[in-house]
DNA sequence: CCTCTTGCGTCAATGCTGTTGACATAAGGG
DNA sequence: CCCTTATGTCAACAGCATTGACGCAAGAGG
């Protein structure tokens, strides 16, 4: 069996059902079902009924399921970052790039679950990277920091908004039972045993919230505080 | 079926193969041929026969699959923190609760990859907590800033061990696939369209390690330059 | 010591899952 | 208009979790 997933093609044809699939089609639809029925809902049997077309068609358009998690989580990334244009403040262009994400993130959360944890290798994941490396780069690091600066950033913005997608996406009883723990269990310590917890009681409510944005601009202080470059405005040493 | 979980058992019979099996047997059978064979071996038809009996028999001992993973996960969380003592250096405690927490998840990642995103509320997690604000509030952070920079670190620490546990989770193909990702694909990109991501070429491979340590110093670096009393010395101010 | 109950290991079956090779049909270039 | 071949369909395989029926034997009661 020859290469299974042609780059382009010319030849359409419409299913028994006359549906003409095409990638976008099927990502979208994967989409869909993950966001109605969860993430156990992503199989190629439920995603043909779901088209109107043979399990094993699907085939011819993505290597195997883990290609099509792939483009499902590359289409995320895309959507998020639709649009953006990074402006002169690499500080502040690197916060929208973590905001974007994780609303992009939040706007599928179950798909979340099952795509934030990959490298998608694709088109939208490769210029996101490209345009942070830059950032770091035009802050005046060097090469090998900016990359390890990038990663270090952009791992803590995923894996946060993973975190925050993973409990956007409970059932609804677990979401609000996990924050009322923070006001209900945390409240009647023994005071003798748990000093700290006490002095702090009434603040505890907050830590049903997410950390997201305490965490983003902790670390965005941190490279501002290292970055060689260190007004802030980037130096176009890179260019564009 | 009635309960097929009973609390006690005083009826044992050993299995075809001689074996008598038990909970924690099968606890630590799981662990093993986790830790041998890769997260994936993880099946009650493996577990079956690795521990010589009917893969059905299992369910005597457990409701599904998914009680069995978080029996094994229950296990994982005491060992972790276990003999943990801060001691005056409050970002030094920090980091070491990072790493604990880190390597504790990187030890059976399946197991970690279902359970991190959860509230325990139990007694492990409150006492980690207490310690963790303690420790802040020795920095000379006020009760309700301690808490948001708690939860900042925390939710970095746990969310960053969560993907790398997810990581590790991985199905070996996909797993090497990831890593070779940054290798393979990103060597041959068009220099116009990715100038950044060209200039650091070479840095590349790097990006298949995991940020999980510089994500941390970075934060603590932050938090210590925000931090009243700033001299790293835990000030006792709030006892203990 | 025998008998009866029933816990628990075993077997077989169900209905999922991904994946693939062979086949048929129609699209569209020459 | 015909021929190539891309692409949708079909059937089959292997592995997965789960469960109801079955029967052996462990251990309690007499």
């Amino acid at each position: 069996m020859p290469s299974r997933v042609p780059q382009e093609r010319s030849r359409r044809r419409p299913t028994r059902s006359g549906v003409l699939l095409s990638e976008d089609l099927i990502v979208e639809t994967g989409l869909r079902l993950i966001g109605e029925h969860g993430p156990e809902a992503l199989s190629v049997r439920r995603l043909g009924a779901a088209l109107g077309c043979d399990p094993s068609a699907l085939y011819r358009y993505f290597h195997d399921t883990d290609d099509l998690v792939l483009a499902i989580a590359d289409r995320i990334i895309g959507d998020a970052m639709a649009g953006f244009e990074p402006g002169d403040d690499w500080v502040a262009a690197l916060r929208e790039t973590a905001l974007r994400v994780r609303a992009g993130y939040l706007a599928h959360p179950r798909a979340a679950a099952l795509a934030s944890h990959r490298v998608t290798r694709r088109e939208n994941e490769i210029r996101a990277v490209e345009t942070g490396i830059a950032l770091l780069m035009s802050a005046g690091f060097e090469p090998a920091t900016a990359v390890r600066f990038y990663l270090a950033f952009i791992d803590t913005v995923l894996s946060h908004a993973a975190t925050d997608a993973a409990f956007a996406a409970l059932p609804r009883q677990q979401r609000e039972a996990d924050q009322r723990a923070w006001r209900d269990v945390y409240q009647d310590l023994d005071p003798q045993a748990y000093p700290a917890l006490t002095a702090a009681r009434g603040e505890l409510p907050g830590m049903a919230d997410s950390a997201f944005e305490d965490a983003v601009d902790l670390l965005l202080e941190a490279l501002a505080a290292r970055a060689p470059a260190n007004r802030r405005k980037r130096t176009d040493a890179v260019g564009r």
